[in-house]
DNA sequence: CTGAAAGCGCTTACAG
DNA sequence: CTGAAAGCGCTTACAG
């Protein structure tokens, strides 16, 4: 079923029938009347592709993404592809293996994608590079490229590390630890630092730390690490959600402890399970939607042609203060014993 | 960029730069070594649209899929995307606006897809023949068309209600509740068939029913109408996990019951929490990477030529035990009050 | 407002 | 093994 089939039943020329399909192009009514008519009857729709080939551009984003068991995510793989489609944007999705997304997006780019999205992954500066000179515009979430100028989209992870050592402090903990995510995730490094920074400007050092590498199973054992010694910390700030959650269930069910009379536990993102009541998880919010638009705005805004308003996006995050971590001296403790 | 350019450059022909970047087309070493340096030093690739138009079939496959907040499903977009970029093939993914996805349909229709994969979506039987006689073929994963010869793969939703039936009667309970998930999907429907099916045929019949629409919310409301009566049930059979921890949340810290001391609980699919220490569910697995595969088998066997070997291919699962359902009668108690 | 012609970037018979 | 030519399904100047 091709344009010039259409033609031929509705009498008229292919030029006719592609320009009945294109919004405010100059026909007559009357003909795309006729057009409109034939194409239902033999059920044409115009292909995307040849359209493509020939204005040099297609409607495709491509979306590289390593983590979807991370139940941040998939929210933002939803608010992404709605917002994209209410553009009239589609999205070719490509879950990378592992965070360095150089090998799969050789393969996405076989594609003449009209811009490229990527969360929780990264490329090379080289293929930065590549993509800036063959004019496909790109935009990071939650990552960002060491020496290349590529736009990204974060929370505002150091303040957000910032503000629990602050809410820590505030609330008469003294042995303070951090549990990381991905050594060399921007989300977690930065958010150690604001943390570390929060904590010195007021005389204290991070008691302990362990790495989890932003799956469940590294939390548990990173829990198991920091807290099945004789002197376990008070508090622990994880540098996610996902994690988070695993410390407590492993502090809870496995080693018996109280959260937080015993210790206190503090998350990164918000993510629905944080407001379940069985966790009521103190954490800094990681505002998906408001990340995402501003995500899909900076990459739309250079696909369309002009040059993006900003380079690196940040996006301040509330602390959302819940039960998972104590709010005052425990009754009969005075500051702790360090 | 184009094989053109390339072609100049190495000296040779377009037509041997196009076989140079097609495996087992004949040319001469010399001739393809030429040309991939040529395309090298041009950071030429193919263009895959370009491809396509000529080859009349695409590698993409248009996944259409409504609901990302129930975390069965990224476990499935998951497995999806892998098993088809193992086999060279991408995805477009959609996320449809509702279950009924006939209009979302139309406008992913404009890419010449080389198949589609629906998810937790359906589509009308007019726009199943429509697709078949555009010879893209289609495979429904967790949902069935009523009237329409289309293939689909599900769990064996029916015997998993059934299994739960017995278990509940097996360990005495007397008042076994259900709570729907959406109206007319068939996963809910046919859980719930099994579910009375088992208890009619020892007896019994269902005691209270709600319908929670497959979300968070309408499970909490769910639960309060189920439970909070005088005579609220002893069991609650929940169409799926994530009402089912919706359900447990309520009814221990809003409602104050003991699960399962005071109430059973028993969800389906198996999702990553319905393992944590905080709820230990039981609940009938749905086998996501089972499912996936048949259903990307089933697709592709269509894709590359043959007709699918069953038009419904149905996957069983087994009941998993965990604390959540008391294993027998209460202490004191002889049988219910029923 | 409309049609004939050229061309988007590729592949594939067809000759050689 | 290789190249010239035609054509995939569309759009877009260019005339009229």
């Amino acid at each position: 079923m091709t344009s010039r089939d259409v033609a031929r039943r509705a009498g008229v020329s292919q030029s006719s029938v592609s320009r009945a399909f294109t919004p405010g192009a100059s026909v007559a009514a009357k003909t795309r009347q006729a057009v409109i008519d034939a194409a239902r009857q033999l059920g044409y729709r115009p292909n995307a592709f040849a359209r493509s080939l020939i204005k040099r551009q297609s409607r495709i984003i491509g979306l590289m993404i390593s983590q979807l068991d991370n139940p941040f995510y998939p929210r933002v793989v939803e608010a992404i592809s709605r917002r994209l489609q209410a553009s009239g944007y589609h999205v070719l999705v490509f879950l990378t293996r592992g965070e360095d997304a150089d090998d799969d997006l050789q393969e996405i780019l076989q594609y003449p994608v009209a811009g490229l999205l990527m969360a929780s992954a990264t490329l090379s500066s080289r293929l930065a590079g590549e993509c800036a000179t063959a004019g496909i515009p790109i935009v990071l979430l939650n990552r960002a490229v060491a020496d290349a100028p590529t736009v990204s989209v974060t929370a505002d992870n150091w303040q957000g590390g910032f503000d629990v050592a602050d809410f820590l402090l505030d609330s008469g903990h003294r042995r303070p630890a951090f549990i990381a995510g991905l050594a060399n995730a921007s989300t977690s490094r930065d958010r150690e630092a604001g943390f570390l920074h929060g904590l010195r400007r007021r005389g204290l050092d991070c008691f302990a730390r362990a790495v989890g590498d932003y799956t469940f199973a590294g939390a548990e054992n990173a829990a198991l690490t920091l807290f099945d010694v004789t002197s376990p910390p008070d508090a622990v700030f994880v540098a996610n959600d996902h994690m988070a959650i695993a410390v407590m269930e492993t502090l809870r069910h496995v080693l018996g402890l109280r959260v937080p009379a015993d210790v206190s536990v503090i998350g990164y993102d918000n993510v629905p399970q944080a407001a379940w009541a069985s966790y009521r998880l103190t954490t800094v919010e990681q505002p998906a939607e408001r990340m995402v638009a501003a995500a899909v705005d900076a990459l739309l805004t250079q696909v369309e042609g002009s040059s993006p308003a900003e380079q690196r996006i940040v996006i301040r995050g509330q602390l959302i203060v819940r039960d998972s971590a104590r709010l005052s001296l425990p009754p009969g403790c005075s500051g702790g014993e360090t």
